[in-house]
DNA sequence: AGCACGCCGACT
DNA sequence: GTCGGCGTGCTC
């Protein structure tokens, strides 16, 4: 009974009253406590309606003892417990789990898991068609594209509306004038299951063995996490995809986790290559309909594999048995805004409540995994080769002091050189910068002006095609001036630096015969336009490929053979803790995309320090002894992974606010042996947004956990006004 | 997160 | 004299 009562929420003893603790999807400390009226049995994990502040919210029953202490009469009932399928289990434990580590609110974590549109069954699929006998009536550009798009045949309103490439209000004004007609579409093919037995490409005698310890971990069914790890074009997809196999033939679910999945176009070809049919897809911009409809066959057990993003961890599967994180290093797991935390790490935690075997993948491992690897908390397994006899590329270094481009321009002679024999050869050549726009400074020449962002502490970058300046971290845009703001000198100002549009315009004048292609998040807005580029590039019917960070996911080129790194030295720069661990991982998958096939590729990075432990790892291709060089310089100081860090970072509306606030906070820092708290100093951003910021950094021993002493730290302040304190737990960029 | 309560500027 | 600005505070 008193077992029971705990599960259920405890007894009311002066009234009688049942009463079950609430979690809401909103920034409260803890769950709320409610009635429950005769007649209804709310259980932990239902989804109740309830009364809140006089409005109607929808909650999670949680588990524990409801407090007792708080007055009857306080109590609200709940209303209704509603007819969908609850929160199990293991979900709502990932939730709280989430909440302890990275101090987040509860219900902010719960509200990611009721994001996922849990609460309406998928509604009937509603489409246009084209009316049978239209009246007359104003044909606009817009309109004409939306009739040409129903030319055959009903579609459905999202995907008309992209077709067409026009708003939801141009549809409704339509079917106002009696153009369209609406429609309920046939309902939508059932999630189909993947075959394991369809046959997958044979595999190697170093890819066997692999997937056999991996299939081994899926039938185990414990908890266990592996590294799988091998250089690009080894084969690590296909050895994790026996693991989904197996996990297939236990008929249990297999969730895995990709960095950018609107970038996956050739992933899920691979995928379907293997199993027949194509997987579930997650990811935050599918349709209303689709997610429902994916939530529920997740749900029902149908959606037997998920292929997602970070937020795919949330869905509700009742029987996972295999959890996957390809490219585990990838800094895109981490989510930075609202409840900040790693999606490698909790994914981790996923397979651990759900006693299901981990897999995290990757070419270049993290030195968090690294070392969990060393500790003997993963197990690994390492690819040594490339598959199907592909030689690893040849890297050479292009010293920028010896051989310089020509003035104003960013490609020295010898990657030119090495560029024209690529196509001469008649092969594909790809030139990387991670630096999206035209030039990332503009400044007068006259008086020395540079342009600042308004809001940010960061220059503006010149995009060109778009004729404006524009800041990468608040969107503030304005027109290019053609005078200078301070000194007002006429066409004085000029560009610094190149970004890939520049690239772009140099590439054009030296290589006028080459077909080029630009990859960067503003040419290539979507997986439509991800998978078109990787199709026309596959096809040969491109040259030269040039590209922002989206060149380096995990695509296969065949015809690829040259990869000129423009600026390689870019990002060590910025004293950022992770800086040359990022800039090797970025560099190693980059040059992986170089001869995949029968024909050997090069790699040339352009670098002004070519003596650089980064240079020389990627030169010799030793990435381990690299890593093992980059732990040997963090063991001594504890940093990450090797002690604990959390950033928390003051924001305020002025500098004077959030050094006071931040001063605040240094003295009730907390201190004792192997703690040390670093700052206040102004963060890297030291103004985003408008928003004036300080940082200050816990660092402690591996043996003492952050969040007591930050739950400790906090509670001796309290922000006033428009201050505010974030915490990001394992701080992965330091702005 | 919402939403109400609560004290200071320009309007019927 | 009011309508309304959003600054604090509360929600089981």
């Amino acid at each position: 009974m008193a077992a029971a009562d705990r599960r259920r929420g405890a007894t009311d003893r002066t009234t009688g009253q049942r009463r079950v603790p609430v979690l809401l999807p909103y920034p409260f400390p803890g769950p709320f406590d409610y009635a429950v009226p005769p007649g209804l049995d709310p259980r932990p994990g239902d989804l109740v309606l309830v009364t809140l502040n006089r409005r109607e919210a929808v909650g999670v029953v949680w588990d524990g003892a409801a407090d007792a202490a708080l007055p009857a009469a306080k109590l609200k009932p709940v209303e209704a417990v509603l007819d969908a399928p609850g929160m199990r289990e293991d979900l709502r434990r990932l939730v709280d789990w989430i909440a302890a580590y990275t101090l987040a609110a509860p219900g902010d974590v719960l509200a990611m898991a009721l994001r996922l549109n849990a609460l309406r069954p998928p509604a009937a699929p509603v489409g246009w068609r084209l009316a049978d006998a239209p009246p007359a009536a104003r044909l606009t550009p817009a309109r004409e594209r939306v009739l040409a798009a129903l030319a055959e045949g009903p579609r459905g309103g999202p995907d008309l509306m992209h077709a067409a490439g026009v708003s939801a209000a141009v549809i409704r004004g339509m079917a106002d004038a009696g153009l369209l007609l609406p429609v309920t579409l046939p309902p939508r093919a059932p999630f189909a299951r993947p075959d394991p037995a369809c046959a997958g490409p044979p595999l190697s005698a170093d890819q066997a063995p692999a997937a056999a310890a991996l299939r081994a971990a899926v039938a185990a069914r414990a908890f266990s996490v592996t590294l799988l790890n091998g250089v690009p074009g080894s084969g690590k997809t296909e050895v994790y995809l026996e693991a989904v196999a197996e996990c297939l033939r236990l008929g249990r679910q297999a969730l895995v986790l990709l960095p950018e999945i609107a970038l996956s176009s050739q992933w899920l070809e691979r995928f379907a290559r293997r199993f027949g049919v194509a997987p579930a897809v997650w990811h935050s911009d599918l349709s209303s309909r689709t997610r429902r409809l994916t939530w529920r066959a997740v749900a029902a057990g149908e959606a037997a594999v998920v292929v997602g993003a970070r937020s795919a961890l949330f869905l509700p599967f009742p029987d996972l048995g295999l959890v996957v994180v390809d490219e585990e290093h990838e800094t895109a797991f981490k989510q930075e805004e609202g409840v900040v935390y790693h999606a490698r790490d909790m994914a981790v935690v996923r397979a651990r409540l759900c006693a299901a075997p981990a897999v995290l993948v990757s070419a270049t491992p993290s030195l968090e995994t690294m070392a969990n690897v060393e500790a003997g908390r993963y197990r690994h397994l390492t690819l040594p080769a490339r598959h199907g006899g592909a030689a690893m590329p040849h890297v050479g270094l292009i010293d920028l002091r010896t051989t310089p481009p020509e003035r104003g321009r960013f490609l020295s002679p010898p990657l030119i050189a090495a560029v024209e024999a690529t196509f001469a050869r008649g092969e594909q050549a790809m030139l990387f910068l991670n630096r999206r726009g035209y030039a990332p400074l503009t400044l007068c020449r006259h008086c020395g002006h540079r342009m600042q962002c308004p809001n940010c502490t960061a220059w503006l970058v010149e995009h060109r095609a778009r004729h404006a300046l524009q800041c990468h971290h608040c969107g503030h845009a304005e027109p290019i001036p053609p005078a200078c703001p301070v000194c007002g000198a006429e066409a004085s100002l000029v560009p610094v630096g190149p970004g890939v549009e520049r690239i772009t315009e140099e590439a054009a004048a030296r290589f006028p015969a080459a077909r080029r292609l630009v990859m960067a998040s503003d040419t290539i807005p979507g997986p439509v336009a991800a998978a078109g580029a990787a199709r026309a590039i596959a096809a040969r019917e491109v040259d030269l490929v040039i590209g922002t960070q989206i060149v380096a996911k995990g695509w296969h080129f065949p015809h690829l053979t040259l990869v000129g790194v423009v600026d390689a030295d870019l990002g060590l720069g910025g004293g950022d803790l992770r800086a040359a661990e990022r800039t090797v991982q970025l560099l190693h998958q980059v040059a992986g995309r170089a001869g995949r096939a029968e024909a050997p590729g090069t790699v040339l990075l352009q670098t002004f320090d070519p003596a650089h432990p980064v240079m020389q790892a990627l030169l010799e291709g030793d990435l381990a002894r690299f890593m093992a060089r980059e732990a040997g310089q963090r063991r001594p100081g504890h940093w990450p992974p090797f002690g604990r860090l959390a950033a928390l970072i003051v924001s305020a509306e002025t500098a004077e606010a959030a050094d006071a606030a931040a001063r605040d906070l240094a003295r009730a820092a907390p201190h004792g042996p192997g703690i040390t708290v670093l700052g206040p100093a102004p963060a890297p951003l030291a103004i985003l947004r408008g928003r004036h910021r300080r940082r200050l950094l816990l660092k402690t021993r591996r043996d003492i956990a952050v969040q007591p002493l930050l739950r400790e730290w906090l509670g001796k302040v309290q922000p006033r006004g428009a201050t505010r304190i974030d915490v990001d737990v394992d701080p992965m960029s330091f702005l």
